[in-house]
DNA sequence: TCCATATTCAACTTTATGGTTGAATATCTG
DNA sequence: CAGATATTCAACCATAAAGTTGAATATGGA
């Protein structure tokens, strides 16, 4: 139903990316907030905000209302549910195994064709 | 239980945010994969794979095992669980709910100290 | 030993990122 | 209108990213 272009997920990652943008993402679950609230916490100038939260628009992660001299910045979740979509199916790999143990016998199950019975020494 | 600093998140979300190696992570989802494997799909050098690999296998994505010339990788998915654990806290802002419409819902919701009646039209 | 295979390394190019500062623009307010 | 506030823009800088090519390294096999 719910279908994602594999390449729009690029620049939602990318946003993800950064501290600082998940900082501000954060900051939007709680309220939406002007581009002067949004810069407060981070130790950087407003222009270097203001860029930031242009990443987060532009990968559709937030939306912004111009009231006036203020721009309003809400929360545009919607990307990061197909984030959330891309992940899931790596779910069957961390889910009721340990992941270390996991990978081992993932990997056995999955190389039908590379039977390895046990993994070799470091050669260095 | 399980604690992941903000910190550790940024090398992952780097590392999605590219097609490429979200599509090597899919590659190594189902069976290990040597780096000429891994290589194959993608219409670039080896070296620009490799470098690829490396970006990775540094953010904790994949391990190595060096056996003889060949490098084989293994996805190692824990990581991804880490960033989906930082995606489900925005869960609340699309399950259930139209997204557009949800962002509008939330706003009222948790800008307990800001009672908008309705949306203003913009300004523009 | 000789050659092919697997992978990395080094050097280099181009473009993107993340930050700065100072000026510009627009709006609100007395 | 004048000044303060909100935000962006432009220019600039340093570093990182993503790709290339060609050489280096290591291993495997006849």
């Amino acid at each position: 139903m719910v279908e994602y272009l594999s390449s729009s997920l690029d620049p939602v990652f990318h946003a993800l990316g950064d501290a600082t943008r998940r900082a501000m993402l954060r900051q939007l679950a709680q309220s939406p907030r002007s581009v002067t609230e949004l810069a407060a916490p981070h130790d950087m100038s407003l222009a270097a905000a203001s860029k930031h939260i242009k990443v987060l628009e532009s990968a559709g992660l937030i939306s912004r209302e111009v009231q006036g001299r203020t721009h309003t910045c809400r929360l545009n979740a919607a990307p990061l549910a197909s984030a959330q979509e891309w992940l899931s199916y790596y779910e069957k790999f961390w889910t009721s195994r340990l992941d270390a143990l996991e990978a081992l016998l993932k990997a056995e199950d999955a190389a039908k064709a590379k039977p390895k019975s046990k993994p070799q020494p470091k050669s260095k």
